[in-house]
DNA sequence: TATCATTTGTTCGTATGTATC
DNA sequence: CGATACATACGAACAAATGAT
């Protein structure tokens, strides 16, 4: 049993003794808690403080809610898409990224927008210059993961090649177009963690509490100048990327703005 | 004013409110929201859809609520922490990791473990086997962000090595080490993003709901067999990492279990 | 230093709505 | 349809942190 006693809040003590019993093994994964009738009574304490401590629990993403059927723990180590975040390139000049295997949900969206103070860094110009973007949203067919993946690029890189008449070009044909333009390309990627939005949430179809992985890449050219931007959004909890890296000499090292 | 109608809940109806007063400008970020007395008062609901609807706001990460003190906007574009995850290697082959400056918080500490079922995988080894772990807290002086640095080395890498001794030696020294004794190293990288466990949030000194980025680096020797693995920890919205990628030839591509 | 007003945190009670089975 | 379970909403009271008097 999980006995309440001293410290801090109740509904603390609560949550830390379901915690508790969750990693004991009394509630394995994918296994429900005790509806908030039965905490109530096996804690003797309120109907709001169970629910407070239910809500700290799945703030966590330790457990998952569902709306007249019960809580659940969420299975810890979950499945996972490893994105292998490699360019390969064959003999012919064509190019492959080890992505893995997505299927698009819906047509691609081209748009026009400008660049934003944090796209514009990436792509070395200043806010507010035109580029076009196109929104994927993919899906694993395996596991059912989406992943919201977005190139933009600037007006001054498509001027002149087919990219200005169909902005919606795969990516790996971009690098080949771009290549075949006399191009010498080499990527930088940034990648970093946050919460969704409300409507990223919607889109990726993210459980309560699960962050996102956020990943940019930047196309550079010869001369280490930006031409094209990449940015892929996925579940944080079932997303996960690789990378390969090896040493290189000191002079090689670009240092990024 | 935020007028309230329609659809769904009156708590997300609130919290929709005073999300777009703060998108729109009312709120800047770090300025204080209302009281959740006036905000009582000019929606004209009770305290607990107020507080509710706070509660919201504060799992997405848009506010942070200080006690006595009052309910703040999050500086959206928050100060960014850039680690390059980068090797390189000088002409005498010291290495150097572009990890940034980081200052040690407490001294490493070393303890002695077994793999787990996440880094076993990592490692090549089957579950249980027995490691050296050395855990090191460091902080980023100018910004005072946090990360979580682990060290997992198995015995058998330590054995007949300065590392049986000395486990915690630098990563970049061991590289050395490792070199020295003959392996052409290489090195994989894993990462993801997942929310923090409640002790993690604090010895990391995250604010409610930044998730963590979590990247695991594999140093793999000439045969790609796995030598040392390092696990870095930190906040998913102060810091973000960047990696260099080249096009290399499909025959070059390792498939990751 | 001590006190007080303000603000958020915690906890109870109660009633009703809505999803699942 | 009914039973169960979670969601929403109101009211009320006291605790604890903060900043100023």
């Amino acid at each position: 049993m999980g006995e309440i006693q001293r410290p801090g809040a109740l509904y603390k003590q609560v949550a830390a003794a379901i915690r508790d019993a969750i990693t004991t093994g009394e509630f394995p994964p994918g296994a429900p808690l005790p509806s908030e009738t039965q905490l109530i009574a096996r804690y003797g304490v309120s109907r709001p403080t169970v629910r407070n401590a239910i809500a700290a629990l799945r703030t966590e993403g330790l457990i998952e809610v569902i709306h007249g059927k019960g809580s659940f723990v969420r299975s810890a180590g979950n499945p996972v898409l490893t994105l292998e975040r490699t360019v390969t390139r064959d003999e012919a000049g064509n190019f492959t990224t080890g992505q893995g295997i997505w299927k698009p949900v819906e047509e691609p969206a081209i748009h026009r927008t400008t660049t934003t103070a944090a796209t514009g860094v990436l792509l070395g110009l200043d806010e507010g210059e035109a580029l076009f973007g196109v929104d994927r949203l993919l899906t694993d067919p395996t596991t059912g993961t989406r992943a919201l993946h977005r190139t933009l690029i600037p007006f001054a890189t498509a001027e002149g090649t087919a990219l200005a008449e169909h902005p919606d070009t795969d990516p790996e044909r971009i690098y080949a177009l771009l290549t075949k333009a006399g191009h010498d390309l080499s990527w930088t990627e940034t990648t970093r963690a946050r919460m969704p939005l409300p409507d990223e949430r919607a889109t990726l179809q993210l459980a309560d509490a699960v962050p996102v992985i956020h990943t940019a890449r930047t196309t550079l050219d010869n001369e280490d100048r930006p031409l094209i931007l990449e940015e892929l959004t996925a579940s944080g909890d079932r997303a996960q990327l690789t990378y390969r890296l090896t040493a290189t000499g000191p002079e090689q090292a670009q240092p990024t703005a």
